[in-house]
RNA sequence: GCGCCUGUAGCUCAGAUGGAUAGAGCUACGGACUUCUAAUCCGUGGGUCGGAGGUUCGAAUCCUCUCAGGCGCGCCA
């Protein structure tokens, strides 16, 4: 806000787009500094100095919001010199006044952001994995609905692979009572325990199924006979399928729900089989020669998007082309992909039938597709059509979303191209540690003897990894025994969730998360726990106030002429809200967040510690004889609390007035 | 083989558009609680930003090469 003021009068005096900002060694320099002079001073042929002195005297004529002084440093630097007091004045009761509203952008009509996260295959647990992946999601869109969009959340559900066959066939023929034509399925619903959840169960009994596989061949076939049966849609075990199916997404919504992580739509894959998508995909791409029908070579008789053609590679030769239909006729699921991503958009004739999947605790309905749903028309509430598609996937599918991409190139929708994100981030791994700690013997991990290595993918396959709901649990039960005192067990809750999202979201997306029980189940420093610390002080601070009937109304000649260290420090931190949010926007980069936000609490803390940094002792607010000064630095906690609290929400993080 | 990503303090990581002396947290050591909440704060220690060239007044950041690690290149999803 600060620095946004002094850029918009640069930016008229200078006629260029961005300015950069820095902080200056010594304080006593200034406040901020820009070093555009040295930057100009090539192409205008005169010494940086200079056209910093001359600038600074025209800025200093025409002085930008919040400055008190324009001063100048070799090689060329401009320093600025803020007037704290004035940036109080303005600030602070805009926040105290605006609160939710505070600094957000206008609102954009009509741009439609639709955001496709978490899409785990509904055949067993979530993971911390996938856990990451809904978090990003559920942020990202958090951040663009307050930066004015529209938002479309939707889960994808992949009903139709593999992955769930090879469950069903488990469940039906693994163990006795095998399932026979004609029986019904009690005797199969029997087989889970009451003891252990659902998805845990089909967890176990997946991995152990791929261990079965390679032991007898028998069993391929008989996946493969479900597999049709579920692929014809008649047959009662098409079914069970998707009434598993459903029991896991069920667990998966629970699981995320703990993290404040709801939906807007579920869309399910054998959906968008059902009502055809891929017919009019098939023939648009064929109308604009993007797919090729293969005659020879190793794709023979399947239906490609040229891609590259034949390379050699570590493991022989192989083709760069993606597959979309394979010889049997049948579909991949990157070509399921493209049709569904033109449904994103709008651009198919096509539409899903919806009906009501139920409320969420947020309080929104969520929706789902289904067979026996209602068309679109009659709703009140319209999918798709977006503006913009963000498809949170780790980065490891970064080739098939490229494919995707160039797909809507090929079928000239150029626009929609540019407007498909693959928001990539890699994938949660686990230490050495963790690996050993959840008992993944190095055979099973697919190591040898003596192999060491730094971390160990989680595999499904294998049934290694951290379960979310047991992550959640754990990091519950180590706050409950971090803290001082007993605690309510909804606040064990929310600083549970804090503390993860806050893990799983201070990463940047290129950074892979190497998983250690000890790093994430910190609860001091850079954590989420701090936040809510910091948050739950500021509120305890003006609950004392209240009680001891302290008048915190705003008044403005309460501004003292000279602000510490810490107070600018405060201030500085609650003037950039706007701009770090909008920035993250914009960049995806949701690890900004957490930086900021841990900033902001960092500078909170420094005041409330020391407010009066140079001074022997220490005043506690509620303690000060001087009214003014009370009212000023109450109102300033006021203001972080109500800052702080907009930043939580935008992390998915529940607020607490005391812990 | 080709492509993408990563390499910054003992450990885990930030460092958007190139800017002045590269920052946090954890760990270690030393200090501050009859409290407006010590899950906090203050201090000390810790770095040839993987390496080598180059561009630039100026490079952790841009370019080239190189070393090390991860991932991708399925008629899986």
């Amino acid at each position: 806000m600060i620095r946004e003021g002094v850029a918009r009068v640069l930016k008229e005096l200078l006629n260029i787009e961005e300015i950069p900002f820095n902080v200056p060694p010594q304080q006593e320099l200034g406040d901020f500094s820009s070093a555009v002079c040295l930057s100009m001073a090539k192409q205008r042929r005169q010494s940086p100095m200079k056209i910093a002195q001359e600038l600074a005297e025209r800025l200093k004529s025409k002085l930008p919001p919040y400055m008190k002084d324009i001063g100048v440093s070799p090689p060329g630097y401009l320093n600025f010199i803020v007037d704290w007091p004035a940036l109080a004045q303005d600030l602070i009761p805009r926040i105290l006044q605006e609160g939710e509203l505070f600094g957000k952008p206008v609102s954009q009509p009509g741009k439609k952001v639709f955001i496709e996260h978490t899409s785990v295959n509904p055949n067993k647990a979530m993971h911390i994995g996938h856990l990451r992946n809904s978090v990003l999601g559920d942020t990202v869109a958090r951040v663009l609905k307050w930066s004015g969009f529209s938002t479309e959340v939707c889960n994808y559900i992949d009903d139709t692979g593999l992955q769930v066959v090879d469950v069903v066939t488990a469940l039906l023929y693994l163990a006795p009572p095998s399932f026979t034509e004609g029986s019904d399925f009690k005797a199969i619903w029997g087989k889970f325990p009451a003891d252990q959840p659902f998805d845990y169960f089909c967890w176990d009994l997946y991995a152990r199924f791929q261990n079965e596989l390679e032991k007898n061949p028998s069993l391929l076939e008989k996946r493969e006979e479900v597999l049709h049966k579920i692929e014809g849609e008649i047959h009662p075990i098409a079914g069970f399928a998707k009434e598993l199916a459903t029991k896991i997404v069920q667990s998966h919504l629970e699981t995320v729900a703990q993290l404040s992580i709801f939906y807007d739509l579920l869309n399910w894959e054998s959906d968008i089989i059902a009502r055809g998508f891929w017919e009019t995909t098939f023939e648009l791409l064929k109308g604009k020669g993007a797919l090729r029908f293969e005659t020879e070579g190793p794709n023979e008789g399947c239906w490609v998007v040229p891609f590259g053609g034949i390379v050699e590679t570590a493991e022989g030769m192989k083709s760069l082309d993606k597959i979309l239909v394979r010889s049997n006729g049948s579909l991949t699921y990157t070509g399921k992909d493209v049709a569904y991503q033109l449904w994103k958009f709008g651009l198919l004739k096509k539409d899903f039938l919806y009906k009501r999947w139920g409320s969420q605790a947020n309080g929104e309905m969520l929706w789902t597709t289904a067979k026996e749903g209602e068309p679109g028309e009659k709703l009140s509430k319209s999918f798709g059509h977006a503006e913009m598609v963000i498809n949170v996937i780790d980065t490891r599918q970064g080739y098939p979303q490229q494919v995707v991409v160039e797909c809507l190139r090929q079928m000239g929708f150029k626009k929609e191209a540019n407007k498909s994100i693959h928001m990539a981030y890699e994938v949660v791994n686990l230490s050495q540690q963790s690996a050993r700690l959840l008992g993944a013997s190095r055979s099973r991990l697919g190591m040898e003897e003596t192999e060491e290595k730094k971390s160990y993918a989680m595999s499904g396959r294998s049934g290694t990894g951290v379960k979310a709901k047991d992550f959640i649990q754990m990091v519950k039960q180590k706050v409950i025994e971090k803290a001082d005192h007993p605690l309510k067990e909804s606040v064990a809750s929310t600083l549970a969730s804090a503390a993860i999202r806050y893990y799983l979201l201070k990463f940047t997306l290129e950074s892979q998360i190497v998983f250690d029980f000890d790093e994430a189940l910190k609860t001091t420093g850079d954590t989420g726990v701090y936040l809510e610390y910091a948050h739950a002080r500021a509120c305890s601070i003006l609950r004392k106030a209240k009680e001891q009937k302290i008048d915190l109304q705003w008044r403005k000649d309460c501004i003292p002429k000279q602000l510490t260290e810490t107070e600018r420090g405060l201030l500085d931190g609650l003037s950039k809200f706007s701009s770090a949010v909008s920035k993250t926007g914009k960049t995806l980069r949701v690890s900004q967040l957490t930086e900021y936000a841990f900033d902001l609490a960092t500078s909170f803390s420094n005041f409330y510690e020391r407010p009066d940094p140079g001074a022997d002792v220490q005043t506690p607010f509620i303690h000060l004889r001087d009214q003014e000064l009370q009212t000023f630095r109450l109102s300033l906690v006021w203001a972080f609390q109500k800052v702080m609290g907009n930043m939580l929400n935008l992390m998915g993080m529940p607020m607490l007035e005391r812990i």
